[in-house]
This record gives structure tokens, sequence and C-alpha cells, in this order.
DNA sequence: GACAAATATTGACCACGGTCAATTTTAAAG
DNA sequence: CTTTAAAATTGACCGTGGTCAATATTTGTC
């Protein structure tokens, strides 16, 4: 049985969160160096590291944040009615993930996590993207908007898969007029959800 | 207008690629370091990065061409007919990518290139995948067998995002029990492509 | 063969993520 | 207040990917 964290650590480990994302709000995620933060911390390196074990998982807790409020501001969104609605509620989160190629492939590498491992934010937030999803589905096909040949989960899974694959589309083709992800998912969700 | 690599450069390249194949065939990806290809090989580090770029570089030629070769082996067996078709000819592709993350991350960077960068092996590969498929997809509309409400090439690119999205799973739950991918493909290409 | 220009290779050097034995600080117990 | 064990922090050190000015080799030309 381990102690509560001490003062001091719950100090330095918010300090060093805030430091983190300050310098990647304002330079971008490419530009964060574990060195640069634990100095502007003014903390060492082995603090750093002993806080949130690698680089990839200062960015897990970051970005597991922010994917939690955008999951916040979906749910208090009315539920939509139709694969374009469903799109239309996606889209802020997919822009935020589509800024960066760190994001999408931090994000990614949890993304099949459905239970166990839940002390990591990412895998709660993809959890509950599915569960939100699922569920939106569920009453859409209650009411008829949707096919309701299969279950739920299935599609809420299959709709995080088109959502994965434009949002990998869009980074190899990153230089050339990239349209918004919500869009290019539109003709995937409505051949995957649609009424035929 | 720059020459013909002259023939040194050409033995180099092919004792580095060899030596590293070597590698990672015994080895494993994850445990090819640069300078051991370099020094097994008898040349200095820098040669090989002149050669490849980064790591990434060696590992997309080495893949490349393994990914062409399942290509190669896809186009010689006959056209499938039903989804579960298509998941079996599948397999073998999905058998290999599924056997190391890091193949599976560095297809996935190139997997959105659908023209220009022709040059990469890689993004050659997966223009030929989703020719391929919607080349299947196409004979299997006129014959019926499928739905034919969609283009086949945005069909294709749906079961290329399922292909993406259960390999995505199956390395989240490496430890557990994992369902060879082609299996796990089954429901969503069912669900995409079947008549209903 | 001698020369020059393009090509190929070299290896010392750097950047950055990550480790860990040693040290300092905290807080509970007497 | 002391003692002491756990918790927290430190910073020198390491491994590995990647760079680049200097050097060596090849090739074309007279």
């Amino acid at each position: 049985m381990s102690r509560a964290p001490q003062k001091r650590r719950l100090e330095t480990r918010a300090k060093l969160l805030s430091v983190a994302e300050h310098i990647i709000d304002t330079e971008g995620c490419a530009a964060l160096r574990m060195e640069e933060v634990a100095a502007k911390a003014g903390v060492a390196k082995g603090t750093l590291f002993s806080h949130f074990g690698d680089k990839e998982g200062l960015l897990a807790v970051i970005f597991g944040a922010r994917v939690m409020g955008y999951l916040d501001q979906m749910e208090a969104m009315p539920d939509p009615d139709t694969p374009d609605e469903i799109a239309s509620r996606l889209a802020p989160l997919l822009d935020f993930v589509a800024q960066d190629r760190m994001i999408f492939e931090l994000l990614l590498r949890y993304s099949g996590t459905t239970s166990e491992n839940v002390d990591e934010v990412i895998t709660q937030g993809f959890i509950r993207q599915v569960t939100l999803c699922a569920g939106w589905i569920t009453g859409m096909q209650q009411r008829g908007r949707i096919r309701d040949d299969q279950d739920p989960v299935l599609l809420a899974e299959g709709v995080q898969a088109f959502l994965t694959h434009v949002l990998a589309i869009g980074f190899c083709q990153e230089h050339a007029q990239m349209i918004p992800p919500a869009e290019a998912m539109l003709p995937y969700l409505r051949g995957w959800l649609d009424i035929r």
C-alpha cells in the first residue's frame, strides 16, 4: 500500500504540466524538449521522468485532458439524428487531433484499449467516445433514422475506424488542400449508417 | 540532371540492405541499430544515412519490398466473391503487418498517399492495394454479390479503414488472446459490403 | 596518363530521450 | 525534539539517431 503523494510532489507535477502545456501551445508539440521542460520548471530531468515515465506519458496526460474536454462538449450537445450530424458533433475533436500528427499517433497507440489500464486518461477517453457514439446510434436506430441490422457497438467502432482513416489520410497529403476531417468522413458515415 | 549511381554505391546499398534484413529477421525490428548495420556492412554510419536518409527510410525500403511481395501473391489468387473471401485474400498481408507494431506505424504513416511521392515504395504499395481491392469490388458488384450503391473506390478505402482499425486494436490488447486480424475484420466487412 | 569535376564515403561530433545510485526532504512514531 | 523510513529529487551518465565538413574514389575529357 503506497501513501498518498506529498504536497511538494503535487506542486512539482502541476508546475511541470503548466510549463509543458505552455511550450506546446506556443511552439507546438514537435518543439517540446524534456530537458527544457525540467529546466523551466526548476527541477532536474530525473524528476520529470519520475512523474510521467517518458515523453509519451507526459503528452498522454496533457492531451488526454484535452480530449476529455472535447468529450464534455460533445455530451453537452443535443444527440445527433443523422450521420451528417454525427460528423458535426465529432468535428471539434477531429480538428484538434488533425492539427498535429504527434497527437494523432499518440491517441492511435491507445485506441484499442477497451478495458484494463483504465488508469490511463486516454484509454478512458476512448471508452467514453465509443460509448457516447454507441448511445447516439442506439437512439437513431430506435427513431428509425439509420440501419438497425447491426449492433450499435459495432457501428460505433466502425465510426471510429473511419475517423482514424480520414485523419491518417489527411496527414499524408498535408501540403495539399486538406479538407476538414469531419467533412471527409461524410461519405463513409453515410455508406456505413444510412438505411438502404 | 544527375548521373546514374556508380557501381560501388549499388554494392554498398545492397550490402547494407542485406545486413539490415538479416538483423530484422533474426532479432526483430526493435533490435535494429543503425550503427550496427553500418559496422556489419563495413561502412561508416554516414554512408548508411546517405543511402536511406533516416532509419524510417531504411525500414520503408525493406518493408515496402515485402509488402509488394504480398501484393503479388494477392494478385495471383482468384478474385474473391464475398466479403469473407476478401478477408482471406488480405490475411497474409495483415498477419505480416500485425507481427510488429513498428511495421504497422511505418505503413500507416504513408497510408494516405494517393499520388505524388510515387518514388516511395510504400506509397506505390498502397495505391496498388486500393486499386486491387477496388477491382475486386467492381467485379463483385457486377456479379450482384455485394452492394452496388457506392463507388468501388470509396468501398475499397473503407476496407482499408477497417484494416487499419483491427490492426490498431490488436496492438493495444497485445498481451491477451489476439484473434487473427483477418477474422476480426469480418463483421466490419460484412456490415460494409453486404447487400441488405 | 594527367587533370578536373562529380560522386561516394568517412568518423568526429551533436541532440535528445531516458536511467539510476546517491542525496535531500517529508512526515509519522516515540 | 529525535529518530527513522518512505518519498522525492538530483545530475552525471549512457545509447542511439542523425549531421556535415573533410577526404577518398570514380568517371569523363583532352
